[in-house]
RNA sequence: GGGCGCGUAGUCUAGUGGUUAUGACGUCACCCUGACACGGUGAAGGUCGCCAGUUCGAAUCUGGCCGCGCCCA
């Protein structure tokens, strides 16, 4: 076996094996409870980052654990077409070649749009095999595949005949440069730097002085209907009833009062532009006595219709703003302006300026697909991690709006509601009708839109598996086990996949969410793709190994919490998958040829030493801390338990403390009992690691004895053994006493390669008996010779330098030239008296007595002794060495 | 503006009523000891944000304050 780790040939090696002997694909007909999985199908608008890879060792690792524990398994990959996103990718592409986008026959852009998703289809896959994560691409979606496709006409058809989905006008987000509604999850709001104008309005009857009005869009007063104020505002409660004349028109509006109005902002007088604010339409709602006025804008929000003066046609809002303002100024009617902090909406993709506009579009109607959902997260029938979530989702969820699902864009799936040109019947089809089912005739014109790709990513846990069609997939495998997504897509995604599952297979999609947390750069900031501070995964993978990043995204920091990611936790992993292999060459480098794979735990018989025992019942606790912790799916803790003991159970101590047996190799039984152990434990832990860092323990696997040809397909560690806590304690004394005498020798600035005379001096026989038991032990871990036990009575040696701990004092003899203080003892006396004082005055106090359980008071009463008995060894030694200071 | 969450060593973090407060990274000292210097051994480093309260007992529960973050409008 190679001296140093390298990732790169093993993980390349491996992933062929796997792919070679179909590893990871499910089967079609499976026996006993399945594990399904849904990959988020990722955009096809760009790579993938360093969240994803995040996202996906957590799947991977509950995955390949599902898979070793015998259950048929599958993870069903898939991309998501992401129509506005990647048109809007497209379009900026085409853009820099000098192409505009919307100028293109339809078939040329939509070849485009093709192009794209295929290249990053491919980039896509790339990434995901090159982590090693164990998906079965045998079973690849893509959302606007045929099935896909069938699944969304199915899903729409289902809605429209049942009225929960219908078209109307309605107050829309409208993205100006893509020309096209969005959601309201794709606004996104921030405080901007902004004008405000401060705008007479001149009284219609010619008297002097106007109605003052801030506005921060002086070029829609061309679309104003009205002039509102509220009700209780006794500033204006005189001007109410008379009517204004709008500036730039011959029209004339009255001054109305609306509750909506915020008498605080501005004026207190709000201008009512119902065509282009949410509140202003509402107040326009309250009043049927107003006219809706002629649209001022075109789809790109640039001045037009007959409302608009000639010389402003074709203004786009922004140059218009401009214009209304100096008209105004010249008019003087502008009082003035002032700089302003508002709340601005900007489209998620384009990050155009929301223009709000009244619009026929497509709408879910969310309360009653939402009821359902509601109640199937709080009967706990899907459980969200981390719970606090549950809260967010609830608040979203009880509050929802109706959905606007129809996009003015190319990309995506038709909307199929039909309209028949001769009987204007108008119906929705799954399939592509050929003729009206009213009249009969061909003459069908389909509804121009496409559907929001979420209206197809909702379904994607069953559709992902042939929905609507019942396939065996479906049937085997769903409801999928587990969901694993980042928290910033809960409303987007989550919690309407929720409402599907429950709506269109009447069961919950899954019984458990998973939420992982952010990533932060090397500054702390958040990765993003908007700030380009996520490194390529395929980048990181090549110089770092697929098993180093994918340990460092599970360890150390939570899954489920922002976290840090950059060279430190990377290193932190490599270093970890370094000890890794080489405790694996230590173990084989003593493993003869012919031994054989360790089926079972290595017997317990008389030439097993404590330091056996002990590792074992390590081993046992960890297996049962990880198995824990992946029920719970906090992975950090699985992984940390690993880590605790690979690196310091095995590699700093039982590897340390078997060394002397192993030596020499004559294969006496004691040298067979830490062999086996050493041989059972860490191909355990290769086990348990296996689906963390999957290559470098499948490469160590089968460099170990072995039966079986994966390990990626070797049963998971059941509980064969239990811990054993006479051993724990036992070894935790021995330990101890080791690491006092490591104190002293690095205290007393002992040189690394003497072995000077020690003495351990145990409090009770018990103790006694177990330190002269393991002297060997402590003599080489501690580098002391000839270790000493004395009697809990016996006198200690003359001019040493000592510890003192509860199971004993240690001593080392004082080298030449060292300063004869103590102060260390005496630091630890000054402690010790301060606990000791702390658990006097609690067993001091009667209402401690009377109140806290018996055990407490009896804890602090040991402890009370313990102490006192401690200094007491403490003050011995004080005051010997100050006799002998005092006497030489 | 509303809601949610979080403040624990230089940094990240565990810890939901009784522990001498966990681990990692970083720092310092010594050591290239025969699996590993991507290592070993040891050490230093904490008023558990602040103030009050509840309790026999608070990092942990309650309230207020301060600071930070996120979501929604």
């Amino acid at each position: 076996m190679a001296a140093r780790f390298e990732p790169g040939p093993i993980e390349h090696r491996w992933q062929e094996e796997w792919a070679r002997l179909a590893a990871f694909r499910a089967p079609d007909r499976p026996r006993g409870p399945t594990f399904a999985l849904a990959l988020p199908p990722p955009n096809v608008t760009g790579v993938l980052t360093i969240g994803h890879m995040l996202g996906g060792t957590v799947m991977d690792v509950l995955v390949r654990r599902a898979r070793m524990q015998g259950r048929p398994t599958l993870w069903v990959p898939g991309v998501d077409h992401a129509g506005l996103a990647t048109q809007v990718e497209v379009r900026r592409r085409l853009s820099r070649q000098g192409i505009r986008f919307e100028a293109l026959p339809q078939g040329e852009a939509l070849g485009h749009l093709e192009k794209w998703r295929e290249e990053h289809e491919a980039r896509i896959r790339t990434q995901f095999e090159a982590a090693g994560f164990s998906i079965d691409w045998s079973r690849f979606r893509y959302t606007q595949d045929a099935l896909a496709t069938r699944a969304t006409r199915e899903a729409f058809v289902r809605l429209y005949r049942e009225g929960l989905i219908y078209r109307g006008e309605r107050m829309i987000n409208w993205d100006p440069r893509l020309e096209t509604a969005i959601s309201d999850l794709e606004v996104v709001h921030s405080e901007e730097e902004g004008t405000l104008y401060y705008v007479r309005y001149p009284w219609a009857d010619g008297s002097p002085g106007g109605m003052e009005v801030a506005t921060a869009r002086p070029e829609t007063i061309l679309g104003d209907v009205a002039i509102a104020v509220h009700p209780s505002d006794t500033r204006h409660s005189a001007m109410v009833g008379r009517r204004v004349r709008v500036p730039f028109t011959d029209r004339v509006v009255p001054i109305i009062t609306d509750e909506a109005i915020d008498p605080a902002f501005g004026t207190g007088a709000l201008k009512v532009t119902p065509r282009h604010d949410l509140v202003d339409y509402e107040v326009f709602r309250r009043h049927p006595d107003l006219a809706m006025p002629p649209e001022i804008f075109d789809t790109r929000a640039r001045l037009t219709g007959s409302g608009v003066p000639a010389e402003w046609q074709g203004l786009d809002r922004d140059v218009a703003r401009e214009r209304a303002a100096e008209e105004l100024e010249r008019l003087a009617l502008l009082v003035r302006r002032e700089k302003f902090r508002h709340s601005v909406a900007r489209s998620e993709r384009s990050e155009a300026i929301v223009e709000p506009r009244l619009s026929t579009q497509w709408f879910v109607r969310m309360e009653p697909l939402a009821a359902p959902a509601i109640a199937t997260v709080r009967e706990g029938r899907i459980r969200i991690h981390p719970e606090r979530w549950n809260l967010t989702y609830f608040r979203w969820m009880e509050s929802i709006q109706d959905w606007c699902i129809s996009r003015q864009i190319l990309w995506g799936h038709r909307i199929p509601v039909y309209t028949c040109r001769s009987c204007r019947n108008e119906f929705a089809s799954v399939d592509e009708p050929k003729e009206c089912p009213s009249c009969h005739r061909a003459d069908l014109a389909q509804d121009p839109d496409v559907l929001d790709t979420w209206f197809t990513s909702w379904m994607w846990p069953f559709l992902a598996l042939g929905w609507p069609e019942a396939t065996g997939d479906l049937a085997h495998y769903y409801p999928t086990k587990v969901l694993v997504t980042g928290r910033d897509i809960m409303f987007f995604w989550v919690a309407r996949m929720i409402m599907a599952g429950l709506k269109f297979t009447d069961r919950p999609p899954f019984p458990d969410v998973v939420f992982t947390g952010m990533l932060r750069d090397a500054q702390g900031r958040r990765m993003s793709k908007h700030l380009g501070n996520s490194p390529d995964p395929l980048e990181v993978i090549r110089e770092r190994g697929a098993d180093t990043l994918r340990f460092s995204l599970a360890f150390p920091n939570p899954i489920e919490e922002d976290g840090p990611f950059g060279r430190a936790p990377l290193d932190g992993a490599r270093n970890f998958l370094t000890k890794l292999w080489n405790v694996g060459r230590f173990t084989l480098l003593h493993t003869p040829a012919d031994t054989p794979a360790p089926t079972a735990p290595p017997l317990l018989g008389p030439d097993s030493t404590l330091e056996d025992r002990w590792i074992l019942s390590r081993y046992a606790r960890t297996r049962e801390e990880v198995e824990s912790s992946l029920d719970a799916f906090q992975i950090s803790r699985a992984a940390g338990a690993l880590y605790q003991f690979l690196w310091h159970d095995v590699a700093d101590r039982y590897v340390e403390m078997v060394k002397e047996r192993l030596s020499g190799g004559v294969g006496t039984p004691s040298q067979r009992a830490a062999r086996t152990t050493l041989l059972f434990v860490t191909e355990r832990a290769l086990r348990l690691l296996h689906p963390f860092v999957p290559h470098v323990t499948e490469e160590l696997w089968h460099a170990y004895p072995h039966d079986g040809e994966l390990l990626a397909l070797a049963p998971w560690p059941d509980a064969e053994l239990s811990p054993d806590p006479t051993a724990e304690a036992e070894m935790e004394a021995v330990l101890e006493a080791v690491r006092l005498l490591r104190n002293l020798r690095s205290e007393e600035s002992i040189a690394a390669e003497k072995v000077p005379p020690a003495w351990v001096r145990a409090t009770t026989p018990s103790l006694t008996a177990l330190f002269q038991l393991h002297h060997g032990t402590i003599e080489r871990l501690a580098r002391v010779h000839p270790l000493t036990i004395l009697a809990s009575g016996a006198q200690g040696p003359e001019n040493a330098s000592s510890r003192v701990a509860p199971f004993g004092e240690v001593s080392v003899p004082r080298p030449e030239g060292s300063a004869e203080t103590n102060e260390a003892l005496e630091r630890e006396r000054e402690k010790l008296i301060g606990l000791l004082e702390h658990s006097r005055e609690r067993l001091a106090d009667p209402g401690f007595r009377a109140r806290a359980p018996p055990a407490v008071v009896r804890e602090h009463e040991t402890k009370v002794e313990e102490l006192a008995g401690r200094i007491r060894r403490i003050d011995a030694h004080l005051s010997r060495d100050g006799s002998s200071k005092a006497n030489p």
